[in-house]
DNA sequence: CGGATGTCAGTCGGACTGATATAA
DNA sequence: CTTATATCAGTCTGACTGACATCC
């Protein structure tokens, strides 16, 4: 039984790895909520301010300034939404693609340097891991 | 070659892992930087202003404000360093370290309840990766 | 009209820059 | 004297609560 999973251990890496994963230099120039904001909106397409609102630890006021604040610099457009008039459609322009792109590219650079410092065995049981973390993924979107 | 390792893949499927990983309940009670100290006293032990301020993305004097107030919360403790008189040792207090293992036990649970989803070869998969992931912590650290 | 979507106004915690006190 | 550690003062971004306009 060396396959026994200790979820305790689990969380507690995760947790540590993140302090690494998380922090990029560029964090600066955009503060955490601004970057979830882009992050969904690049994830999960054009949405309405009360779709992003669960995800986003914010309040609706909070959001919709927010939200402003991105549209003026140029990193989300607001349509209408032609189905219903009191909505409002979010999504990035190209400029905000932009940034969400460039920080994943900084973490795969990042995580690219460790990485290579692994065994193959170890890398291969991280292959096998993107699979496994991926359905976790998406248990936890179907359970909520 | 299954094993192949995409890191561009990895990167992002922990990301959005991380979504429902970081969010919890309980961040509302106190935010993001003060959770973070909390957290790195809590694995590295005594630690003296200086110390602490590379790993949080605050300026010195954010610090010693939260500081200060985290230690009127009664969350941490402040004591004179006996070997250098200009600093500070902090520490967390009974009250800080309960804090930190709560958050940590809201995420166990909420881990448990997806991981009894998988199979167990998933499972499986998991359990190894804890050991990879902590040497790619470990690797990460000695780097920086 | 009742419920949902989004915004406006006022307040306040918490971060930043720049300057400063104290000890090594 | 110079460097490192920590704090003080003043300013400003960005969050919250509560009230409100608009459309289904």
């Amino acid at each position: 039984m060396p396959d026994e999973l200790d979820v305790d251990r689990l969380a507690m890496v995760v947790e540590d790895f993140n302090t690494i994963f998380i922090r990029l230099p560029s964090v600066r120039r955009y503060n955490f909520s601004t970057l979830s904001v882009l992050h969904t909106l690049g994830r999960n397409g054009p949405l309405r301010l009360t779709d992003l609102l669960p995800t986003e630890q914010l309040k609706q006021p909070a959001l919709t300034a927010l939200v402003a604040r991105l549209e003026e610099d140029g990193l989300i457009q607001r349509r209408p939404d032609p189905n219903d008039g009191r909505a409002t459609l979010l999504s990035l322009t190209r400029a905000g693609k932009q940034i969400v792109r460039s920080r994943h590219a900084e973490r795969v650079k990042k995580l690219s340097r460790l990485v290579d410092q692994l065994t193959p065995e170890e890398r291969a049981v991280l292959a096998d891991s993107v699979h496994v973390l991926t359905r976790l993924t998406e248990i936890a979107a179907d359970t909520t």
